[in-house]
DNA sequence: GGGTATCATTAACACCGTTAAGTAAGTGAG
DNA sequence: CTCACTTACTTAACGGTGTTAATGATACCC
């Protein structure tokens, strides 16, 4: 029965391809700037030949950031196995995900600064994002460890990852989109607010 | 010459009349969700005749944020002119911030969450908003209020101003885009945020 | 009253995401 | 070998979008 699997490879690899294809414009041009018909263009396809392999737009685009979520968990994962000072190791986990959502704009921006689909059951929505949920894990992790190493004040675990995920996200995402904001210096901010944070939590 | 006067008082009021449909119906449905011609069905003209009054849809939704911003403007220049203890009244601001942000989620994202136009000279831009500009300078003055009561350590006033910004809009703009992510309490993290980044900035 | 500036309209362009219907080719059974 | 069927893909179309060029109407000034 080696047809059907050759048949079944093929059609894994157009759909790669299309995905490959999405995220290159993607990449370049952000979401609204991308079309069905540009990327159908870029594979020489039709632009419904797209829909045989992705139910619509979104969830093309949505599968082009998983792919590149796996990366950030893939380098946390790294990070967070390195041994020394918790608090080091923490500090240099949220660095990591502010530098890589500068690397990614254009996924950072559509996984964390659009606005869900209404008709999604969004609880559903958040479990099945799994990257994004590993990512997270990191972070309670993150924040475990430092309390271990008594480091840091025992405190609602949830409730402190939760705060230095509004901090860092909220340096990624104004660096993003204000781009010619009048910063003290890119970098500067970046690790001001990385420990200023960290301090808070310590205080 | 009352006529020139009564001619133009006319064209201000449709002009008027054209923002106020189009908040109506972005407040309601979303940048995304508004097109140029269901607003001029709401004011029963003809799509083209918004375009004499505004450049194009991204000015009319900017001018529509920019009515909205002047009342955060407003709320904070309030806060800011209250008595007592200086740290207080910084953090009363902060959550103001982030409170306004969530009562106008449409605007709030299309104001900071969206890419800025890629042709235009981004720096103009900030110089033109104003009513963002403003509020940021409360900031600065609810900062460097805390430092002359010596409640705060002296540090770089722009850095701290953009740090506390970073952490109030992370936390703004998470809760609007992640409403179904399991908060620990929505009042808890905002209060949580606003206190951590204080004492960071305290420490 | 005739010319002109002002405002608003109609029609159209070039896109968009998406779907229904149709085509061509390869597979499997009789 | 042939015929039915599945699979992969395409063409054509629908209903929408922002925006512009050309045109019409109307109120003003001389």
């Amino acid at each position: 029965m080696g047809i059907k699997e050759r048949r079944a490879r093929q059609k894994k690899y157009l759909r790669q391809e299309i995905l490959d294809a999405a995220s290159e414009l993607f990449v370049h041009d952000g979401y609204e700037n991308v079309s069905m018909r540009r990327i159908a263009d870029k594979i020489e396809y039709s632009p419904t030949t797209i829909y045989i392999y992705f139910r619509d737009k979104a969830e093309l685009l949505e599968q082009v950031c998983k792919e590149t979520f796996a990366r950030l968990v893939e380098r946390l994962s790294k990070i967070m196995k390195q041994p020394g000072d918790p608090v080091e190791r923490l500090k240099r986990g949220l660095i990591a995900y502010i530098e890589f959502g500068l690397e990614n704009p254009h996924q950072y921006r559509t996984t964390f600064m659009m606005p869900l689909p209404e008709g999604l059951d969004e609880k559903k929505h958040h479990q099945e994002n799994s990257p994004g949920i590993e990512a997270f894990s990191f972070l309670i992790q993150g924040v475990s460890d430092c309390i271990k190493a008594a480091k840091l004040r025992p405190t609602n675990l949830e409730l402190a990852a939760q705060t230095l995920w509004a901090g860092i996200h909220g340096i990624t995402s104004l660096l993003i989109t204000h781009r010619a904001f009048p910063w003290v210096g890119r970098e500067k901010v970046i690790h001001f607010t990385v420990d200023t944070l960290v301090a808070g939590l310590q205080a």
